[in-house]
DNA sequence: TCACACACCTCAAGCGCTTGAACACAAGCA
DNA sequence: TGCTTGTGTTCAAGCGCTTGAGGTGTGTGA
């Protein structure tokens, strides 16, 4: 097996057949050859490619960024320290959203417990949730 | 201090000035009352509001399931179990963008180290980066 | 052999914002 | 008094997809 059909692709790197589609049309990827019947046939150098892009894309890099980090395939040794630096300030990001995430994760739980008081009509549960909402909300940074 | 302007209230509330007039277009909040000039000026009760859909929002909630959100706040009894339940769903899909983002983390730190072995020109550690980039890319489900 | 499912195709429109252009008003300074 | 600065306004276009409509070609079962 060295072909792979869009629906293969888009399983295995986690991106929509769509998605795939529109990153073809404007010459992020490809152009993907096809078959007689004119259906796209993925080979191991474009999953390659597709895999390292939607790791990208999935850590919030922008198109534009993910032209760099392709054109700088190019001509690797002139480049290392740049796509390096690319990746890790990307990494730095994720690290950001990871504590944003658990704030979040903290304020949606603490207003369910809200929800929850009211649900069972427990006017004392709910006046306790509201001083863990906002809490929470302090963490988040607003209110 | 009594009414806000749209800047205090992005600031605030963490959503863009942009944003804000958005969603007050498509009357997911408001109408927002004027001032003499035009200008916006946001009451204690759109900040409440805006405070809670911004907290959604940053948990991917659509815009949809932001106006049942909104839709409910009026006939709370009936509805507080739905509340509930629509954030602890929410609740759920932050745990698990957390595992995705840790694996995301891993995956390019692990190609980071590629590239910074590169640009170090040491075929060594190249090669023992991407073994790790090979078991980073297995958690994130793909390649 | 004909019907049907199914996987793919293209093209257009929609979504949830963001960005940019062009303008209005209010305060502070030369 | 006029000029600049700052903060707001509207409207239109762009971004990065997603969704939907409508069509094509291949394979299987009756």
């Amino acid at each position: 097996m060295d072909v792979w059909t869009i629906r293969d692709v888009a399983r295995r790197c986690g991106l929509s057949e769509p998605t795939l589609r529109y990153y073809e049309d404007i010459g992020l990827i490809g152009p993907i050859g096809r078959d007689a019947s004119g259906h796209r046939q993925y080979d191991a150098a474009d999953l390659d490619l597709i895999g390292a892009l939607s790791c990208l894309r999935a850590t919030g890099v922008s198109i534009g960024d993910m032209r760099t980090y392709k054109a700088n395939l190019a001509n690797r040794e002139e480049t290392a320290a740049e796509q390096r630096d690319l990746l890790l300030r990307h990494a730095e990001r994720i690290e950001a959203e990871i504590v944003a995430q658990h704030a979040r994760l903290g304020y949606l739980r603490a207003k369910a417990a809200v929800w929850d008081a009211r649900d069972h009509a427990d006017g004392v549960a709910e006046a306790e949730a509201w001083q863990a909402v906002k809490e929470a909300a302090q963490h988040l940074g607003f209110h």
